[in-house]
DNA sequence: TCGCCTCGAGTTCC
DNA sequence: CTCGAGGCGA
């Protein structure tokens, strides 16, 4: 480009540079993820403004002068699903699935001669979708998110023409179709041949490409897609219309909403694998990808009492064909430091396809993993991508090449620090701490992450150059965030800036479980602050019970001629015993108190309430049951429930489920057979029912 | 003490 | 998603 150029030149070229710049201040505050250099995008800022300087009548209506770092697009609007949209349990081997049979079999207690029927069906590899019907009347279509919440996609749905906007026949008053949004092979391939054609993007696999185009702002866009759906289940619904998960599909289908064509019903162990057999061998003749086979359990009383695990129903097997491989070469062995400063080896790699998307870094995980491989840089490996997701080095196709050994760091590589690695562990971690400014920016990125405080619009990207600056060094820092000091930095406008200070302000109450979860306390997840939340609802309850536990660590003294493992034992039951929360033990106790004892950590959190942080108490939605929020102990053998079927149950009633009886014991259930709880609970005076009682108050609260 | 199950913490690519 | 490891029942 010169600077003698026409009028119609720099018109065109004033054309372009707007169209460029939006994309990038798109990519930079609405996906966190730039494309180019602060440096290259201020060039082409800069271009733009002398070029305008020249030709001042060409300026344009849209003109990145007048806008530079506007608004992001904004999201698409959340919306919370009735029920959770589960993921699925994974297979590859037959083993693997006659242990689910078996599984659910000892689950439910279920006799030699009673045959578990279950329904197969080719799982096809697109998005899943949750469709609710009102009086057979789409009203709300939503994408999984994060399986609680979702993104309302309504107007695109309705753009897809497998997705009835009335349903056909009698219709129950509420049903949520669930299912799952794809796009064809062939029309995968048409897509990108005319996204090429224009300028557009290219899509890495037809995953993708219906991904990016149901989740579009512009539902013309959406309609212009060829995207298809199909059901494959069901969420919120007044009533089901059939008792077996076959029934219930076939009215689906009679509804006007596309099922599979390969959907059956087994009894029997071995026509199933056929069945997986046959649809891995037709595999590459049908006209959309699919991963894998589902076989879900047909007796929908069973799946009741089946219930959940954590994310996924234990009613239900997604049963994945093998992954793709590929061979590539190993260019070098990078060392990633994470929030707990554990160093992670990454393999760089030449960039390879692997089952539709280009793979180029894979992690190594550990010193060991290195070891076991015995790769070096240089060597060619081979790689598949676990679960279709992520790649892993399976194999050195070239050992005892003649190749200098990879050397484990150690040090630090951002803070030089000595890395240790622990007694028994395999994880080298570097001992810098809160000095090894890698591991303070992985504990910022957590704190703000989508299942911690959740603060949107305050990416990685966001949090280095922050961090670099020194506008955010502690967790506090983000509370004390003005506008001002946003509209001061490059590419923050008036609407970006008030976003993001809008986004934290809204975070300023969090949820106590989501607040314990942010501190990145070791051992401590979402699942043990959740746990911790709800046994102590509050702040200042958890507080008073750690300075508690705090004061009996440290008064204990080894006794006259104990020695140091027993003395370590001892102390560690009496931590367990302090914390009074069911699923933490010793480990997990005594990290929590670490956590509180350290100085820096309290000035951290004084800082945090001084800057006006309120952790919220949780208030438990129990259930109006006999037993909500009670503790309950199971004892003795159960005849008509399994253990976890009970303890699945007692949890849904709202109840907590302990596995020894103490004076915060409300209700025993004893089975024949109790021996020592059931004295205990006697002793106590805590109640005792048997399990026909149990039943009875299950039957009457459900 | 063993074995099972669940959880935590790390990871990729778009 | 996978791995290692913590917690708990048997």
């Amino acid at each position: 480009m010169g600077d003698a150029q026409t009028e119609d030149e720099a018109a065109a070229e004033l054309e372009r540079l707007a169209r460029e710049i939006a994309r990038h201040n798109r990519l930079y505050h609405g996906e966190d993820a730039p494309e180019i250099s602060d440096a290259d995008y201020d060039a082409l800022v800069r271009r733009n403004a002398a070029l305008e300087r020249d030709f001042p009548h060409l300026v344009r209506e849209d003109s990145p002068s007048r806008q530079v770092g506007a608004a992001p697009e904004g999201p698409l609007a959340k919306v919370a699903h009735a029920l959770p949209m589960l993921s699925l349990d994974n297979a590859f081997a037959d083993e693997e699935v006659a242990e689910f049979v078996a599984r659910v079999r000892r689950f439910l207690k279920l006799s030699e001669d009673e045959e578990v029927a279950l329904t197969a069906e080719p799982k096809i590899d697109g998005l899943s979708c949750s469709l609710r019907y009102e009086k057979g009347v789409l009203v709300l279509a939503a994408t999984r998110g994060d399986g609680s919440v979702g993104e309302d996609v309504t107007p695109n749905a309705r753009t897809i023409a497998d997705i009835p906007e009335r349903l056909r026949g009698e219709a129950p008053a509420v049903f949520e179709i669930r299912g799952e949004v794809y796009m064809s092979k062939a029309d995968f391939a048409a897509l990108n041949a005319r996204q090429a054609e224009a300028g557009g993007k290219i899509f890495a696999n037809p995953r993708n490409a219906a991904a990016g185009s149901l989740r579009q702002k512009d539902p013309a866009i959406t309609a212009a897609r060829p995207l298809r759906f199909y059901a494959h289940g069901w969420g919120e619904a007044t009533a089901v219309p059939g008792d077996t998960q076959l029934a219930v599909m076939r009215s689906i289908e009679a509804w006007g909403v596309p099922v599979s064509a390969d959907l059956e019903r087994f009894t029997d162990l071995g026509p199933l694998l056929a069945f997986y057999r046959g649809i891995e061998a037709k595999r590459a003749d049908l006209g959309f990808d699919i991963d894998g086979v589902v076989y879900k359990v047909d007796r929908l009383d069973w799946q009741r009492r089946l219930g959940q695990v954590a994310r996924a129903p234990r009613w239900a097997l997604a049963h994945k064909f093998p992954a793709e491989r590929a061979e590539t070469i190993l260019e070098a062995i990078d060392i990633q430091v994470g929030r707990t400063g554990k160093l992670t080896p990454v393999a760089r790699l030449t960039p390879v396809s692997v089952g539709g998307v280009t793979v180029t870094n894979a992690t190594l995980h550990n010193a060991d993993e290195i070891a076991r491989l015995g790769v070096r840089v240089g060597d060619r490996v081979l790689i598949q991508r676990a679960g279709d997701v992520i790649p892993q080095v399976l194999e050195n196709l070239t050992p005892g090449a003649d190749r200098a050994p990879y050397i484990f760091p150690a040090r630090c590589p951002q803070c030089d620090s000595e890395a240790v690695r622990e007694e028994g562990e395999v994880d080298i971690r570097c001992t810098g701490g809160l000095i090894c400014p890698a591991q303070r920016v992985e504990r910022l990125r957590h704190f703000v992450s989508r299942h911690a405080l959740d603060i949107e619009g305050l990416g990685i990207v966001h949090i280095e150059s922050f961090f670099r600056d020194g506008l955010l060094q502690s967790p506090a820092d983000i509370f004390r965030l003005t506008k001002a000091q946003l509209l001061g930095r490059e590419r923050w406008a008036e609407v970006s800036a008030a976003n993001l200070i809008a986004a934290i302000d809204s975070k300023r109450r969090p949820p106590l479980d989501r607040f314990l979860y942010a501190l990145g306390i070791r051992h401590v997840g979402e699942v043990t602050a959740r746990d911790l939340a709800r046994r102590y609802r509050s702040w200042a309850g958890l507080e008073a019970m750690v300075d508690a536990a705090l004061a009996v660590r440290a008064g204990l003294q080894p006794a006259l001629g104990e020695d140091e493992r027993k003395f370590a034992l001892r102390r560690d039951k009496a931590v367990a015993a302090a914390i009074e929360t069911p699923n933490i033990g010793p480990e997990v106790g005594n990290a929590i108190l670490d956590f509180f004892e350290e100085t820096h950590n309290r000035e951290v959190l004084q800082d945090l309430f001084a800057a006006g942080v309120a952790p919220q108490d949780v208030v438990w939605e129990t259930k109006a049951s006999p037993v909500s929020g009670k503790t309950l102990v199971f004892t003795g053998s159960l005849e008509t429930l399994s253990r976890d079927e009970a303890k699945a149950q007692a949890e849904k009633l709202g109840a907590k489920v302990a596995g020894s009886v103490s004076a915060k014991t409300d209700l025993v259930i004893a089975g024949p057979g109790a021996g020592s709880k059931l004295k205990k609970a006697q002793d106590l005076g805590v109640a005792v029912i048997d399990e026909a009682a149990w039943n009875a108050l299950v039957a009457e609260a459900g």
